[in-house]
DNA sequence: GCTACGATATGCT
DNA sequence: GCATATCGTAGCA
């Protein structure tokens, strides 16, 4: 049994973005391939909060061709290029809100080879822990922007999913000099997963990577 | 056309 | 920690 679009969609409208980015954790991620399919679990989770927030793209309603799937309905794909690398995003509320989460770190499952063809890196965990790094590794196209989840080769699955032990939340990362919104908490992660940014080694739990 | 700059990654100190 | 690589896009002329 797939997840639907309609699953997904109905799923990322199910409370405010920083609840969606929260419950994203531990969802898996699925993307198709001509070899086969590659699959990955979330672990870290941005909150971008639409026209107020000074850190988003749509800061005051900015609207422009680059950030246009911001405004679209949930489920929609939002990639953004910063500097060589892209960022993926996940649309979250209604048409004309434009809100979302920015996956940031992911532990990959199913297609480990893949991953590594993709992306060769000397310590595991330097895989997949960033987001422009995961997008490299997971070797998804910047064509997708603006399509929709379920409906092309990247897919959101919401039956099998692992639970956080330990949910952690601080201020989004890369967002200096924005008054409130550098320190708001709206970047969640799964603690003591060794594939989340800046992780420290000491903090990593090496036995269930911080799943329950 | 030209310029400035960003939701980063990496490598060096 | 801090500099810097390096590229598409917006904003303006």
């Amino acid at each position: 049994m797939q997840t639907t679009f309609n699953e997904v969609q109905k799923f990322l409208l199910s409370g405010t973005t920083a609840e969606i980015a929260q419950k994203l954790l531990g969802k898996r991620l699925c993307f198709q391939t001509k070899t086969g399919v590659m699959t990955a679990f979330i672990v870290e989770a941005e909150a971008y909060i639409g026209p107020k927030d000074q850190a988003a793209h749509a800061f005051q309603g900015h609207r422009t061709p680059k950030n246009e799937p911001l405004y679209h309905e949930a489920g929609t794909i939002y990639i953004y290029q910063m500097r060589t690398q892209l960022l993926l995003n996940l649309i979250t509320q209604k048409e004309n809100d434009p809100q979302g989460v920015l996956i940031r770190a992911i532990q990959p499952e199913k297609g480990l080879t893949q991953f590594q063809k993709n992306r060769e890196v000397h310590q595991l965990f330097e895989l997949t822990n960033g987001p422009g790094k995961l997008m490299q590794a997971f070797g998804i196209p910047k064509i997708l922007k603006g399509s929709r989840l379920n409906e092309g080769p990247l897919s959101l699955d919401l039956q099998n999913f692992k639970t956080p032990a330990v949910i952690k939340v601080s201020g989004r990362i890369g967002v200096p000099n924005k008054g409130i919104w550098t320190n708001e908490p709206l970047r969640y992660f799964v603690a003591g997963n060794p594939y989340v940014s800046r992780m420290r080694k000491r903090d990593i739990d090496s036995k269930n990577y911080g799943w329950q």
